[in-house]
DNA sequence: CCCTCCTCTTAAACTATCTTAAGATTTTCT
DNA sequence: AGAAAATCTTAAGATAGTTTAAGAGGAGGG
C-alpha cells in the first residue's frame, strides 16, 4: 500500500512491466520517522534519496548564528535530499528532519544507480524529475531575488495551500526568509490596513 | 570547431558512437550572438535549450518596477534556458541576452525529445545535468536564505572566479541580489575599515 | 577621435526587516 | 488534566539595504 503512490507517479512518465516494478520495489526500504525524528543532519553523507508516502518532512540549514532556514517541506507524494551530498557522496549542509509522524521510502544512491543500469526506463524518470526541480527552483530564485517578503508570502499560499492549513507560521517565515515576528507583523498590519 | 567544447562535455558522461555523434550534431544549430542581442524575452516560449560555445550569456527577470534581477551568467560550457518555459512550452519570465558578442548552440525541444528516444543515452547526459543544475539551486537559494550581501558577494567570487574579473560590478550586484550602490558601498566600506 | 552612454563612487534620507523583550495563547508530553 | 514547551502578537529600538542625486572616470559606437 505504502507504494502505490510512488509508482502512481512512475507510471505517469514510464510504463513499466509487473517484473521490472517488482525489482523496482525490492529496492525501497520502508521507514517510519516519528516527529521531529532526524534523516539527516549537516556534515552527514546523504546515502539515500528520500520519497514521502505520509506525514511531512523538511529540509533545512542552520546558520552560524543558529537560525533555521527552511529550504523545503516534503509532503506525501515529494522527494528530499541534500541533492549536491547524494549526488558526491560528500558531506551535506542540510537536515533533514519530521514535522508530523511520517512514513518515507528509502532508495539507496548505490541500487539508484543499479537502476539506472538495469532499467533505462529510471533514467527518464529521474531525468524528468531534475527537470521539474531544477525549473522551480529557478523561479523561487527569481521570486526570492525581485518580490518582496509579503509578496512571497502570498506566492507560498498558492503554490502549497494544503501546507498553508497545518504547518505554525513560524516554518512558513523561515521559508519565505523572514523572522516570525515579521511576518505576524506584515500579517496583521495589512488586515487592519484594509 | 565549435561543437568540440559541447562533445567533450558529453563524453565526460556517456560514450557516444560516431554515428550517433553526428545524428546529434546534425540536430544542432550554430549562432552568432551580438553583444546586447536577446535570445529570449518575457512572455516568450523557450524553444531551444542554448549551449554557449564563446563569449558569455545572462538570464534575468525584470520587476515590475523595472529592476533587472540576474540569474544566471552562461560562460562557455554552460546551457542557458527559462527551464519552466522550455519544459512545458508555455511563456516564460526571463530575457536572455549576450553580454559580449557570443557564439551558441541551438537544440530545439522537439529534437531534444526525439534524441532522447533514438539514442538513450542521451537521457542519462541531460538527467546528470539537470541533477548537477538542480543541486546548485539548492545550494544557492540557502545561501540566500542564510548569507548576508557580502557574504554572498565572496561566495561569487570563489564559484566565479573568471567571471569576476570581466563583469561589471553592477551586475554582479544584480546577481548576488542588491543594488549597485550598497555592492559598491560595501566593498570600499571593508578597504578603509581593514 | 569625440561624444554619448554606462559605470563607479559617495552621501544623506528613507524603508524593510531584524532584535529583543514580554505577555497571551495554543500545543505537546506525561 | 496539568505542567512544560512552543507559538503568536505587539512594540520599541537597531541595522541592512534602498533611493535619490550628483560628479568623475571609462568604454563603445559612429
Amino acid at each position: 500500500m505504502s507504494y502505490q503512490l510512488l509508482l502512481d507517479n512512475i507510471s505517469k512518465c514510464i510504463s513499466l512491466p509487473k517484473d521490472e516494478e517488482d525489482y523496482f520495489v525490492s529496492l525501497l526500504k520502508i521507514k517510519k520517522v516519528k516527529r521531529k525524528q532526524f534523516l539527516l543532519q549537516e556534515e552527514e553523507v546523504q546515502k539515500q534519496a528520500i520519497f514521502v508516502t505520509e506525514g511531512c518532512l523538511r529540509g533545512y540549514a542552520i546558520d552560524k548564528n543558529g537560525f533555521e532556514h527552511i529550504l523545503q517541506f516534503a509532503p506525501p507524494g515529494w522527494w528530499i535530499a541534500d541533492m549536491n551530498s547524494l549526488l558526491n557522496q560528500e558531506p551535506g549542509i542540510l537536515y533533514i528532519d519530521a514535522i508530523f509522524n511520517s512514513e518515507v521510502l528509502l532508495l539507496s544512491k548505490t541500487d539508484q544507480d543499479e537502476l539506472f543500469i538495469r532499467i533505462p526506463g529510471f533514467e527518464r524518470f529521474f531525468r524528468i524529475l531534475s527537470e521539474r526541480s531544477f525549473a522551480s527552483y529557478q523561479y523561487r530564485m527569481v521570486d526570492s531575488l525581485s518580490l518582496s517578503a509579503l509578496e512571497r508570502y502570498h506566492n507560498f499560499c498558492k503554490l502549497y495551500p494544503s501546507l498553508i492549513e497545518c504547518l505554525p507560521q513560524k516554518q512558513v517565515a523561515s521559508y519565505i526568509g523572514v523572522t516570525p515576528e515579521f511576518l505576524s507583523a506584515i500579517l496583521n498590519k495589512k488586515i487592519s490596513a484594509k
